[in-house]
DNA sequence: TTTATGATTTAGGGTAGGCTAAAAATAAAA
DNA sequence: TTTTATTTTTAGCCTACCCTAAATCATAAA
């Protein structure tokens, strides 16, 4: 049984993030901007992950993750978004201060733990940011998802994911009504800047610069 | 601002347990073997509790918990007996197999955290085990309590607490009916051997060795 | 095809927290 | 009071994870 210590765990996340999902091959750079540590530390992590066999690492060319270094990610991913469904739909948590605490939670070491929270928190599929949260076995159910600037003139759909969820994103949707789960639709797009009128819930009205459009998910 | 790791953490709940609150001192040794590390390893971390002055070291001698040591220590076993309440009422947990995880959650650096889930928990006073739970200025109403062996004849109460809380022990109790919070009556006792015989929840009449019943504290 | 640039690795060092073996101090026994 | 036994500390070593500075490799430019 492989087993990785709470700093490799983060690794292997962000190298599966960064591979999208084992996608594509990662740097030794990429890692490095991701984890906010130094290229010197990342090439010993690297070789550390490659002793474990969850990626494939030559040096000088990067990495590529296994299908079991997949595994564990998913695994960790799963422990980071069931634990941030429990911060904020339990202990009433706003969305956008749930993952450094969600990150520390996410290391302790118990399987039992985990299945009992998912149990508790009604096997829920999706975390509080619109990600799919993997079963136990790894599996994701995704939603079909669009680009909210891409959507036609008229459409509906519901909000499901963010792509930036940095705090002050989060805290800007809050601010002008929108959040994970309204449904929306598209009054009015202008040409010129890029820029939607969205109706949330068939209430309120909001205006969004292209920016901010483009990064809402909505499953259609 | 003093800041303990989460090593140092766990040496100072063990030494603040091992004086009995402050009222003793503490030797290299006791420490090693509640903490399960080597007398070498223990000098080397009462050094540190020391130039951290939660502890007032002296070579050879061994050492007494400060003031500010106090503190500290109940913040932790304050966030300890937190997490072992919500493994037990919201995980379904069993209260034998909460204390490695719950130690492990303890160590999780958020403030605001704890503030929430003590919230959640509806301000619980007492961890699974009949241990107070101190407040967060580390007040703790403790309930006074008495051996179950010691009490007499026909006198009732509820059990608070065990002493012995290995998972062997609580498993003996969940097995033979008597649990945290249930009400006993005294039904006889005999001198020979310091057995007892009680009534829990005026229902199951139980027989209990000496040793037994002197390992459950009972609030009269 | 040679050179320069940027990416990456290696070398060496720091802290935290363990360990064993040996030395030193204290406490107990003779 | 001297010797012995026990406790405690020191010295030196190890792993994990991070760092800086220097060396090395790959590749883009000349
Ligand atoms: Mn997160
Ligand atoms: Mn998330
Ligand atoms: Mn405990
Ligand atoms: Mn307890």
């Amino acid at each position: 049984m492989i087993t990785l210590t709470s700093a490799e765990e983060n690794y292997l996340k962000a190298i599966y993030h960064l591979s999208d999902g084992g996608k594509k091959g990662v740097s030794t750079n990429d890692v490095s901007a991701e984890m906010k540590t130094k290229p010197a530390s990342v090439s010993d992590m690297l070789r550390k992950l490659g002793e474990k066999d969850v990626i494939e690492y030559r040096k000088y060319y990067g990495l590529h993750i296994t299908e079991e270094g997949k595994k564990l990610a998913l695994q960790t991913i799963r422990k980071h978004r069931l634990w941030e469904v429990f911060l904020v739909e339990k202990l009433k948590f706003s969305w956008d201060e749930v993952n450094e605490v969600a990150d520390e939670l996410s290391h302790v070491k118990s399987k039992v733990l985990i299945q009992r929270l998912d149990e508790y928190l009604g096997f829920p599929k999706f975390d509080p940011h619109g990600d799919p949260i993997p079963d136990e076995y790894g599996d994701v159910r995704a939603r079909p998802r669009q680009l909210l600037n891409e959507l036609d003139l008229g459409s509906t759909g519901q909000i499901v994911a963010v792509k930036d969820s940095s705090p002050a994103f989060l805290r800007y949707l809050d601010k002008v009504g929108a959040y994970i789960g309204a449904r929306i639709k598209v009054m009015d797009k202008t040409e010129f800047d890029g820029s939607v009128e969205i109706l949330v819930d068939n209430k309120k009205s909001i205006f969004m610069s292209k920016d901010v459009a483009g990064n809402i998910l909505v499953m259609v």
